[in-house]
DNA sequence: CTGAGAACCTGCCGGC
DNA sequence: TGCCGGCAGGTTCTCA
């Protein structure tokens, strides 16, 4: 899926061309994609109408359009998901239906409509009340929607604590890309921006987590940051055109991944071959010398 | 409670 | 050409 700097990519493109805008319409093509809107799908259709969008925000993976208009009251939003193979695409009302195209919305101003287009349906769009946020520094005042209270912070927000998260993983009785991964300890990190970020702070991916240093964590957190934010100055990471900005647009930083999808490929450092593991029903790239396996390793 | 694996989908690619 | 296994950037659920 699109991780952190993809749908980052996404949250600006629909704060350009969303943001500020009065619904009109909204039409569910496919059950499956509001399927954890749990009022159904004529409930999701029937409440957007007559909504004001505010600015687009997001949480590693999550974004939502925070909503506000006649019915709605503290607050409530349009929480998105989109999963492996989801896009929000904007354009003219008039071009013609994408193949797996499942939620329409539309605007009352007749300017360019919001489609949400998903191939493989792990993605979701569902309306929700906000909370207030839980991992906001105390007295802050931020909210987030109330099914993704569970998901931590992202690194690039200010309210990640690089510490409780060094805590946590000392804590944890895992390998680190498992805890990389684990959305309620850090969000926005999936198996790319993982990967990089082992190789960058030279840790292998079974390190058990128990054993790591504050140093090594430091080292893991400053790698994941700069490899998102330079991902992110591009326009994101895209191998197809499965991950595309509201415009359709691809990303570049597939140029720029130093072992992710590189398997017997040299090391941009040492020049030994990538070597690739299966490990958790996915892949993982690694350098054999620069990352070596650890004595007791985790999976 | 924690950790590990399966399930949920569709499409593409390489090998035979 | 067609079929089949393997693989794809994620999350949630179930079971131990």
């Amino acid at each position: 899926m699109p991780e952190l700097p993809e749908v980052e990519v996404v949250r600006r493109g629909l704060e350009r061309h969303v943001a500020g805008r009065t619904i009109k319409s909204a039409e569910v093509l496919h059950p499956r994609a509001v399927r954890r809107h749990a009022p159904g799908p004529d409930d999701f259709a029937a409440r957007l109408p007559g909504r004001a969008v505010g600015v687009p925000r997001r949480r590693g993976k999550y974004l939502w359009l925070p909503l506000t208009g006649p019915e709605s009251d503290p607050g409530e939003a349009l929480l998105a998901h989109l999963g492996m193979s989801g896009q929000l695409l904007v354009g003219d009302p008039g071009r013609a239906a994408e193949r797996h195209l499942r939620v329409r919305i539309e605007f009352d101003d007749g300017g360019y409509d919001l489609r949400f287009v998903d191939q493989r349906t792990f993605g979701h769009l569902m309306l929700t009340g906000l909370v207030p946020d839980p991992f906001a520094p105390a007295a802050a005042t931020g909210s987030v929607p109330e099914p993704i209270a569970h998901i931590a912070a992202d690194p690039l927000e200010d309210a990640f604590d690089d510490e409780a998260f060094y805590r946590a993983l000392r804590r944890r009785r895992t390998g680190i890309k498992r805890a990389l991964l684990d959305q309620s300890l850090i969000s926005g990190v999936g198996n790319i921006y993982a990967d990089e970020a082992l190789w960058r702070a030279r840790l292998h991916w079974a390190r058990p987590t128990e054993t790591l240093t504050r140093a090594e964590v430091r080292r893991l957190l400053e790698a994941a940051r700069e490899v998102m934010t330079a991902a992110l100055a591009v326009g994101g990471t895209s191998f197809d055109s499965l991950y595309v900005n509201v415009n359709g647009e691809s990303g570049y930083f597939d140029r720029s991944l130093e072992v992710y999808g590189r398997r017997d490929e040299p090391c941009r450092r040492c020049g030994s071959p990538i070597r690739r593991d299966a490990f958790m029903n996915r892949s993982s790239y690694s350098c054999p010398r620069c990352q070596p396996r650890p004595r007791r390793a985790r999976y």
